[in-house]
DNA sequence: CGAAGCTCTGAATCGTGGTTCACTTCTTCA
DNA sequence: TGAAGAAGTGAACCACGATTCAGAGCTTCG
């Protein structure tokens, strides 16, 4: 039994793997999935193209992996603030759509990349797990909202991934261009916006 | 001077191109834009590949304009339902959301092709045009909303793109499996949200 | 050391599907 | 009718980028 990898290299391998990752991450960052070649991620990662199909079946299974990375940082704050306790339901609401929001024009290029860009199916899945994720965390909000009186009995399924749309959308535009101004105002318009969406109990039911 | 292409030869010729962009459409509409290549929809039209090439400078190209086609349709129903007079804001809207839901899960392939799958550069210009006239339309409502009082003063371009992903994304899910039953649920739902998502001047601001 | 098994390399390969173009067919009109 | 020009044809072509693979270079341990 001449060889067994041990620690030490096993090490070295998975911190290849890990630059790889990362070369595929920054790479969306700078300049979007279209930018991103199997060729263009070995080279940021210093590597030659054979290594990434050594780590990875696949260019989709790569940039799967990529976009789980990234959306698992951005969601985790999101839920993490979405989820602090002594709050009401609105105000909930209100910290996760801030936070989402100044994470998304802090880094427009990524977060259009995760929200909007075309991408191939493997890495579809886990932008649609993505999208799940922020909807889930909103609609545990809205069930909280509900259990507690502060909102009526509703399809809070929808209504979150209404709300996860909304910011979407409407921060699609402004990613591209947005000055240091318009952005505080844009995430006071989507807080406030938000914030009345939600269908409170103490309000009459208009249809 | 032998030839001159005449009135009847340029209605044939005319006509030819009509059945590849219907063709397109039908392929879109059918099996959405991934199952669109121009060999198919040559094949769907009756004709061959190099006439497609005749009429089309380029794919991107002519499915940008059975795009164009579709979005002008589906467009024009909302524009239509979000202008009839001698009703507020409120009630515009909710007809706009209304007419827009009917029609995306009446025909759930082709509202999922205009709306959120991935295509062509070329392609996408046409659809960010099809969002972007939703937007306005909405846009227009909560302008006169504000205009007569019903609505506070409020950045309208926004709220509208807010208005517009919040339909998108709680449609496509449900796009893909919607029996007609939670159809009619859905709707309500929705039509409820965007309701309430107005900032209505006798309202309480929160933040 | 040297055999064995591993990782890395990158030029060559390959598959896909959009695009071309030499040719045929049709239309017009002297 | 026949010359000229346009529309239509479809097999061949080609660009592009993902994927492969035979060999070079390490690492381990008897």
């Amino acid at each position: 039994m001449p060889y067994r990898p041990t620690e030490r290299t096993e090490a070295r391998r998975a911190a290849t793997r890990e630059r790889i990752v990362a070369a595929a991450l920054e790479q969306v960052a700078g300049g979007g999935y279209a930018s991103a070649g199997v060729q263009t991620v070995a080279a940021r990662a210093g590597v030659a193209v054979g290594t990434v199909y050594r780590h990875f079946p696949s260019k989709g299974d790569l940039f799967a992996e990529a976009f789980r990375r990234a959306s698992q940082r951005e969601l985790d704050v999101v839920v993490q603030v979405s989820q602090a306790d002594g709050r009401d339901a609105r105000e909930r609401v209100a910290a996760a759509v801030e936070a989402f929001c100044r994470r998304a024009l802090a880094g427009p290029v990524l977060a259009y990349a995760l929200i909007a860009e075309p991408v191939d199916p493997a890495v579809e899945s886990a932008r649609l797990r993505l999208r799940a994720g922020y909807r889930d965390a909103f609609a545990r909000v809205l069930d909280d909202g509900v259990r507690d009186g502060e909102l009526r009995p509703h399809d809070t399924r929808t209504v979150a991934a209404a709300l996860v749309g909304a910011l979407g959308e409407a921060l699609v535009g402004p990613l591209s261009a947005a000055n240091g101004n318009s952005k505080e105002a844009l995430i006071v318009t989507l807080v406030q916006f938000c914030e009345e969406a939600l269908p409170r109990a103490h309000e009459r039911v208009h249809a």
